[in-house]
RNA sequence: GGCGGGUUGCCCGAGUGGUCAAUGGGAGCGGACUGUAAAUCCGUCGGCUUAGCCUACGAAGGUUCGAACCCUUCACCCGCCA
């Protein structure tokens, strides 16, 4: 059995919302938007009422950390498990791997076996968190797929699990057929299908498994699953899958502006990065995310709906989907740390008014840089301190988006006066209106 | 294995010997307007020690005063035929 030892989750325990359970579970899953299909809801509801269920959820290894986006499937699983349910988190050892050809126009580009074994241990510590490992009837259930397909010998998966498959029916899955209209798959994509239906039937035997979920381009896939469960087991289980929620400018949920992902590992995204890109989230989407990615209950996230139509400048639901994301990610410490950072930046007044320890605080939190000696360019600072090119910087000085302390700067020789160093040691450089960096001299 | 087509900047996609760091669209970035929102308009959009230089049009060679464009080989993709 691979459940997680206990001990491990003293510490992830603390950040998991203390919310009220939901006495209905679909109906709540499906007031968020996160019912697209399911296999027969009314025999789902039946199951669910008659006692709690085994449900998974797969997350494959494609990155070495899990985004805003997997929080979908993610927080699904503890709906489940606080109404109730067992949840299981699957970490795609094994289908990470072959990588999926859902949603894909070529190949993915593998992964070493060595890279995608790191990844695996840093996905599943963070799928730890958002989970709780105790050991009542709905206690999670980690799990990695490696751990029945790796042992399985060639001859073995094309009898026991090949042998289940219609390739008629294989090709016309829709993750199969648009890759042959747009250029056609390899054996070893094509065989992704055959890997996630074994884990089902594998869960199932395990732990008793009947229900998987996913985004609703997996419902190929999880059906799959049904119907090898139902092949080789005689059971029966439940496909239930969620919208694929774009936003209002049609991309992948939890990309940033910039069009980067925005992580879940604070080494990759910050909480200070993460907490400023919900306080921007855009009023058509910032419902849909409470919606999705918080456990807020239904009265509170209509009101913040209301609250947006009428007073949409003060931006309360941004506010509280902010807090709620930094929170759930990174815990309730860090919420009042990254809301003291984020309210001196943008604070758009007199910045030398704000007192050292403000500061000193501001500059663990927000993208900062330390420097020493001589009075350095500002443009180098701002290229150094926020990742941009040189180029990059000149650019923005000319175009009138360079700032210090505030106050535009359009020379690109500029460097900072004596008087300029608040308190002594720290300067505020801005690009734009977003992208703070704070300096701070020693020596 | 044979024949044909293809591989261009973050993405899509023009270009077929010099005027190409490369048309156009999207994304991104900056400004104006705002609410750290959207829409709109303007500007910008490889890098650098920035009147210039370096790197780049799948990879490596070659022809030429000069190549993204011509030739050779290689890799990968697509189609047709075996």
């Amino acid at each position: 059995m691979t459940s997680t030892a206990p001990e491990a989750n003293s510490a992830p325990h603390r950040t998991l919302p203390t919310v009220a359970p939901v006495a209905d579970i679909l109906g709540d899953l499906e007031w968020r938007g996160l019912l697209a299909q399911t296999t027969d809801r009314d025999a789902l509801a039946k199951a669910l009422a008659e006692g709690p269920i085994t449900v998974y959820c797969g997350f494959d290894p494609t990155a070495d950390s899990l985004h805003v986006g997997s929080l979908v499937p993610l927080l699904a699983l503890r709906r489940f498990q606080l109404s109730g349910h067992r949840p299981i988190a699957l970490a795609g050892g094994a289908t990470g791997f072959i990588g999926d050809p859902t949603g894909r126009t070529t190949d993915r580009v593998m992964a070493s076996a060595e890279e995608i074994a790191v990844r695996v241990t840093q996905i599943k510590a963070q799928l730890e968190r958002f989970l709780s490992f105790d050991d009542g009837p709905s206690g999670a259930i980690m799990a990695d797929n490696l751990d029945w397909t790796a042992p399985m010998s060639v001859l073995e998966f094309l009898r026991d699990v090949g042998r289940h498959f219609p390739v008629n029916q294989m090709l016309s899955r829709e993750s199969v057929s648009a890759r042959l209209a747009s250029g056609g798959l390899s054996f070893t994509e094509f065989s992704y299908q055959l890997l996630q239906s074994l884990d089902f039937v594998e869960l199932y035997r395990r732990y008793g498994c009947t229900a998987q979920i996913g985004g609703n381009d997996q419902w190929g896939n999880i059906t799959a699953g049904l119907d090898l469960l139902r092949r080789v087991e005689q059971g029966s289980g439940h496909a239930l899958t969620f919208p694929l929620v774009t936003d209002s400018s049609g991309q992948k949920i939890g990309k940033s502006t910039g069009g980067g992902n925005v992580w879940l590992d604070p080494a990759k995204t910050s909480p200070y990065a993460l907490y400023q890109f919900a306080l921007n989230v855009d009023d058509r989407d910032v419902g849909t995310y409470l919606r999705l990615l918080t456990f807020v209950g239904r009265e509170e996230v209509e009101a913040l709906d209301a609250e947006t139509l009428d007073r949409p400048h003060v931006r309360a639901a941004q506010r509280r989907l902010a807090n709620e994301l930094v929170a759930l990610v990174h815990g309730a410490d860090e919420v009042a740390r990254v809301q003291a950072a984020s309210a001196a930046l943008f604070g758009g007044g007199e910045l030398s008014a704000l007192d050292e320890a403000t500061l000193t605080a501001a500059l663990a939190e927000a993208p900062s840089l330390t420097v020493t000696g001589s009075s350095p360019f500002l443009v180098d600072l701002l290229a150094e301190g926020l990742s941009l090119s040189k180029s990059d910087t000149r650019r923005a000085v000319k175009e009138g988006g360079a700032y210090l302390n505030n106050a535009r700067v359009t020379d690109e020789l500029a460097v900072p006066a004596e008087q300029d160093w608040l308190h002594g040691r720290f300067l505020v450089l801005r690009k734009g209106k977003r992208s703070v960096l704070l300096v701070e001299r020693s020596g």
